[in-house]
Formats: structure tokens, sequence, C-alpha cells
DNA sequence: CGCATTCTGTAATTTAATTACAAGATCTTC
DNA sequence: GAAGATCTTGTAATTAAATTACAGAATGCG
């Protein structure tokens, strides 16, 4: 538990003395963890000793101690919030605000995530005799960027963002095929008929999407991310951004189950790519 | 600066002693903190002094107020500090620190990113007469999801992945045009040309690449990133999640710019989707 | 009012951390 | 490859910090 809450919690079973230790903590607790026990007795105008008793009678070791989980409370208290852009906001502000909500959607995104999910999703990707990737408007870049990792793989991977090939490439999945859909809602009509064809095809569909929407009931296997969405910007950003991440997920594990040997594929494919490039080595685009 | 990450980052510098005492603390985080400065030095095989050393090394007073700073970094949740996924991770240990190493590499990117800059590059885009995103390999996603969002503007924007397309499209823009080409290294030929032509047509060329990098030489504005990539996976995977994000931002000080009244557009634009949808709002795909 | 209990401070003690210094290792340069 | 220089590292001494023991106040209760 968190001690600052402990002090306010317990400040009424203080002693005089030590109630002054708890007024001059709370009123400065980032001063506090950079203080010596004397240096703290002064500014409460107590004795060392009484500081001392202060920190055991919240159940830690001593002062030292104590000053430890002071730390962690302080660091704890602000952790990466969401927060909402602004018509006034100036470009400091706007950039602050959506590398924060950023952060928290991949924080939230990642407690909310089901590794056992992950992890089958893996091992049916990596028995795939066919991956696809399938998305539409904002979801497609997704897709396209999903099927840049795995091709890197050298297995067979298609990408298609028009439905008319998507319907073609569903109808003609079989067993072994591995769809991947991808739409941040789940309510993308077109979408879910791409997965319930695919799925009539004996194909096997990862949705990655909302828990719970249409999409999802036709999917074999459901990774959502439930990521909270600023909907004040009419576009899709942080929900995105998770997705791209589940796919880096993905991706990184499939070629840990392939072992090392399947490493150094990867090593020849990044170094393929030096012919392009002026010189010094390393392969991001 | 995060501590934890801080001795990742320096691992190189330190002596050969120090080094002993820095993979004591990254294997025994919550461990240390509550060690002795004598029970460290023991952990570590080295002499006390050499612990007081590594930590003033890292600009802290000494080894009480290493501890401190040590304490808060593992309040703010970052259990893996060795980010770098290996062999024999597990999907608990590769998702977490996925997860944790891209919202690091924000955390880098946010405080890296010029303001200043980005400010200019919202100027020139709110001006633009046509704008055009280009990107090869992984970063034609990054382009593909550019153009999602600032298509909604109703602005004229295009976007190739094609360097035939996106060489034609260079060579007919004209004063007024904004090119942006994303590449992390800035080192792709191909992507180089294209700025130095459509700078030669007197288009204004906006760079999400490299500072420093032959790309960045040939640009009007650089916005760069300097994300640390974690190279062991062989693929581009938190640079590009920072150029998405860069994006975001990009995007949103273009509507911000453009006042309350566009942001109606917007809202039409969100609103036109729903025919292709099951019931309920919400836009994302 | 006086005894008992709790609280608080002084001083002593212990423990921990830091500094000073010297020996050892490593790296250069001739 | 040896001599000097520089950088590392450990031992021992010193200093600083925290804790304990104890005693004197304060407060509460009969």
């Amino acid at each position: 538990m968190n001690v600052l809450e402990k002090i306010v919690n317990n400040v009424n079973s203080f002693s005089k003395s030590e109630r002054k230790v708890a007024d001059v903590i709370l009123a400065n607790p980032q001063i506090t963890i950079h203080s010596s026990i004397a240096a703290l007795a002064k500014m409460a105008d107590v004795s060392e000793p009484t500081v001392n008793r202060f920190c055991r009678r919240l159940d830690t070791k001593g002062f030292p101690d104590f000053k430890l989980h002071l730390a962690q409370s302080l660091a704890n208290g602000t952790p990466y919030v969401n927060r909402h852009v602004e018509e006034e906001d100036g470009p400091e502000a706007y950039t602050a605000k959506i590398f924060e909500s950023t952060m928290a959607a991949l924080d939230t995104a990642r407690t909310r995530v089901d590794i056992n999910t992950i992890n089958r999703a893996v091992d049916v990707l990596t028995q795939a005799k066919k991956i696809s990737f399938f998305g539409l408007g904002a979801s497609a870049s997704v897709a396209h960027d999903a099927q840049n990792k795995f091709f890197r793989f050298n297995v067979p991977v298609v990408c298609f963002d028009d439905i008319v090939m998507q319907r073609m490439s569903a109808i003609n999945s079989a067993e072994g095929d591995v769809v991947v859909c991808i739409s941040h809602t789940g309510r993308t009509k077109n979408l879910c008929d791409i997965a319930a064809i695919a799925r009539e095809n004996d194909a096997t569909v990862i949705g990655i999407t909302s828990y719970e929407s249409p999409l999802a009931k036709e999917c074999t296997l459901v990774l959502s991310l439930d990521v909270p969405e600023d909907t004040d910007m009419y576009m899709p950003m942080a929900s995105r951004v998770a997705q791209l991440v589940l796919i880096d997920i993905l991706a990184t594990g499939f070629t840990l189950r392939r072992g090392s040997k399947f490493r150094e594929n990867l090593k020849k494919v990044k170094d393929s790519l030096r012919g392009s490039r002026f010189e010094k080595k390393d392969l991001a685009n």
C-alpha cells in the first residue's frame, strides 16, 4: 500500500510529535526523500528518535526504508494519463498529450491482452500454410505492416485492403491457412463477412479486434486490446498503435518459436537491403 | 531519466568491476534496494567503494541516493529491465518486453522531438496545395496511415509505395506542394532521390527520418525522432510506432489549426462510415 | 494528589557510507 | 618488449547517519 495514503489514513493514531512529522512529510515529500533523519527532525521540530519511531509505526524497518517506500509512492503518483487534446492547445501541449495518451493506451493494452491467446495465435501462425492479413481503412495500414513483418519470415503471406480481393482470397482458403482480420471496432460488415467465409472454408481466423464485437464472434481466436480511444479527434490513433505493437509481439513470438537457426534467415533479409542503402548497416526503413 | 535504463544504456562505458555491479543490480533490482552497500558489494564480488563509484557515475549522490532513484524506477512498473527479447523468453516475457520497450521508445521520442519543427511542419501542411506521403518497406505502411488520416481533412493527398509512381509524382510537384518522405534510417537511396527531385521542382519536403542522414540533407524540414531500435530482432518495431505517433501529432496540429468549424467536417467523414458498420457509433476500423 | 502509562528527548552505540591512499592492472610509446 | 603514464580496484581510516538505551516529562486515571 502507498505510504502517503497510509500516513493520511493513520493520522489520527499518531501522537502529537508524530503528527508534526507527518505534516512536514506530507507538505514536502520530495524534500523528505532527500533529507537525513536529522534534517527532517529539525524541520518538524522534534527529535531524531521520534522520526524513527514514526517510520516504524508505518511498518517500515526504519528511516532509510521509509524513504524508499516514500520514493516509490511518489513515483507511482503520476503514471501515464490519458489526456485529451483541447482546442486552445499549442504545439507543446498537443505533442505532449498525444505522446502521453498513446503511452497510456499501451499501458492499458499491456494489462488487458490475454497472454494465452497470444501464445495460441503464435502457435497457429507458425504452423500456417499461408497467412493472410485483412484490414480496411485505418486498419489497412496495420495489415500492410503485418505483411511486411511476416514476409521476412519467408512464409507465404498476403495482404489485401480491397474487399473484392479479400473475398476471393477468403473463398480460396483451406485448412491450415490462417486469416488475420484487423478492425478496432469489429463492426465493419464486410470484414465480418470475410471472416465468416474464411471459417466456412476451414481456415483459422484470428481477429485483432474488440472483444464481443460481431467480428469477434466469427473468429477462431480473438486478440482484443480494448484500448480507450480519444474520439474527440475523430481519428483512430492509440488503438492503431496498440494493434501494431500486437503485430510486433506476434512476429517476435513467431521468430522465437522457430529457433535460432531461423534468426539467420532474418539477418539475410536485412542484409539484402544493404544494396539499396547508403553505407552503414541497419535495417529499418 | 529512469536509472535502470541509464544503466542499460551506459553499460559499455563501465569498467569491468562496475559492470559486475550493474549485472547484479539488473538481475535483482528489488533485492538491491533493500541491501546495504556491503551486501551488494559482496553479491557483485567487488569492494564497497566500487559500488559507490558506480552510483556516482550514474549521477547520483551516493549509494543511498542511488537506491532512492532505483526504487522510483521500479515503482513505475518496469520489471523487465533488460527489455531485449531473448531466446528463452516465454510469451509473458516477450509480450511485456515489447510493450515496455515501445513505451520507453515513445518516452525517448517525446523528449527528442523538436516542437518548433513540428509547428513549422503543421504550418506547411495546412497551406499545402497537395500532400504526398512516400515510404518504402516498413515505412510504406506509415505512409498509408498518414494518407488515411489526412484524407479525412478533404485535402488532396496521395501516397505511393512504388518507386516509379513516387518518381513521377515528385517530378510533377510544384510550389505549394508538400512531400513527406518517411524513412527511419534515412539511407534508402531511392527515397533520397525522390526528395531531391521534389525539391528541384519547388515542393516543400518534410523528412520523417534520422537527423543528419542522407535523406535529411535533401529535406526542407526534418522531423527526427532518433529512437533507439532493438536490432536483435532484425525488424523495425519501436521506430515505426514513433513515426505513427508523429503522424498523429501532425494530423492533430492540422485540425487544431483549421479551427472548430473544420472539426465538423471530420465528424461528417466519421459518420459516413456508419453505413458500412453494424449498429453503434465509433469510427476506427 | 499520586501512581501508572505513554511520550519525547539526550546521549551512547552501532551501523553504514564515504574518503584517502596505495597497489595492481592496462594501455602507450619508444 | 620494457618504462612510464593512466586508469582501476581494494584496504583501511574516517566521517556521517541511524538506531538503541535510558531517563525525564507529560498525560491520564483512580
